[in-house]
DNA sequence: TTGCCTATTGCACCAAAGTACAGTTTTCAA
DNA sequence: TTGAAAACTGTACTTTGGTGCAATAGGCAA
């Protein structure tokens, strides 16, 4: 693969040679713009010291992931960076096996996430589950009261609020206040959220 | 890699077998110990109506890695299992491709979570792909220029425009822009007709 | 060189979605 | 009889979505 790695400095390290060999290191000022090369990963090292939001935003184009090398990722620059549009963060020093590994995930179009980084998400949000809302719309629906479910199917059909309205013959504020109640109850912060959930979109 | 697949019919499938040529099916009954095989992976299906909780605990033996392949694997149900102790959980129907990269990081200790899901426990961070698009979700995607699909997918993901703003590090109204373009283009009347469209939903 | 397309962006505006506070009425189980 | 839940609704507000007008700049084919 002919990713390039970008970095204040023009230094290949071992782990990063014995991962990917075609690679190539490509120098980066703060600000500035750096050409894309032609793999379909653009890593990039991040510094102690070194800002996310001032080193990644230039790199960012269409058709390449983002993958990050940070010399100190801690759980929230982890996340901060994912949550920013990249498609993985790891360890500088990472081992060739893992960045081969993150290269595989990320190349297929996934996002790559260490693993006791992902055990914390996973059991915070399943604890989180376990107590309320589930995501099948079958559950999700048993949630609701008969009214929030009727609401809550033709919104995920696309109606508006104002169709839903007429078309049950209440108000729309009725309507949005049973869309209130169904968000609380599910979890969703919106009725594209619900529509998604409803309709199972997604994989 | 001979890994084993545990099933409650002795049948294999084709991508199970395009992935993992050398895997055997092993049959299971409901709470039935199954001697561990030789690989890292033990694979087990879990079908509509089985029980997690009935199938997987007598499957786990140290140093094993279960993944499971889940026939309605809903986001309930995959975090349920992984927080059980699985190291990861797809479709029963996933792609060769899909379950190659799912023991590629299992193997080498790490979780493997879907992408969508994986961006909901990032805080609903997304980059979606075309995976499961519909055929008219394709043809509708070509009318489109890179950004403009690039955007609708993000739409079609559940991003709100800041959101996608924020990931693609243009304007909130390039985002407008985009979409209304899109909206032209498709004939759609908003976001949530949008997705519905892309996600091969609803009408 | 020219013209078209794509990408980007600002300012301004209106419409729709969603939230907050508050209220009435009906049904039904305790 | 009482209290809770469901259903309904008004007024008012903030946030987000979407549109209109206008503009610059780069890439590329004719």
């Amino acid at each position: 693969m002919n990713d390039e790695i970008i970095d204040s400095e023009a230094r290949m390290l071992p782990n990063w040679r014995a991962a990917m060999p075609a690679a190539n290191v490509v120098l980066r000022s703060v600000g500035n713009r750096v050409q894309p090369g032609a793999g379909k990963i653009r890593w990039c090292r991040l510094r102690a010291g070194e800002k996310h939001t001032d080193v990644l935003p230039p790199l960012f184009v269409p058709g390449k992931f983002i993958v990050v090398l940070a010399d100190q990722p801690d759980d929230a620059l982890i996340l901060d960076v994912l949550a920013a549009g990249a498609a993985g963060c790891c360890n500088t020093h990472a081992a060739p096996e893992v960045l081969q590994q993150v290269a595989l995930v990320v190349e297929n179009g996934g996002l790559w996430v260490g693993q006791r980084l992902l055990q914390q998400l996973i059991g915070n949000t399943a604890r989180i589950l376990g107590q309320g809302a589930t995501a099948e719309s079958g559950s999700l629906l048993e949630l609701l009261s008969e009214r929030e479910r009727q609401v809550a199917r033709m919104v995920a059909g696309g109606a508006s609020n104002k169709e839903i309205a007429d078309r049950l013959a209440i108000a729309e504020r009725t309507v949005k206040a049973h869309l209130t109640a169904i968000f609380e109850k599910t979890g969703v912060r919106d009725r594209l959220q619900l529509s998604l959930k409803i309709n199972g979109a997604g994989r």
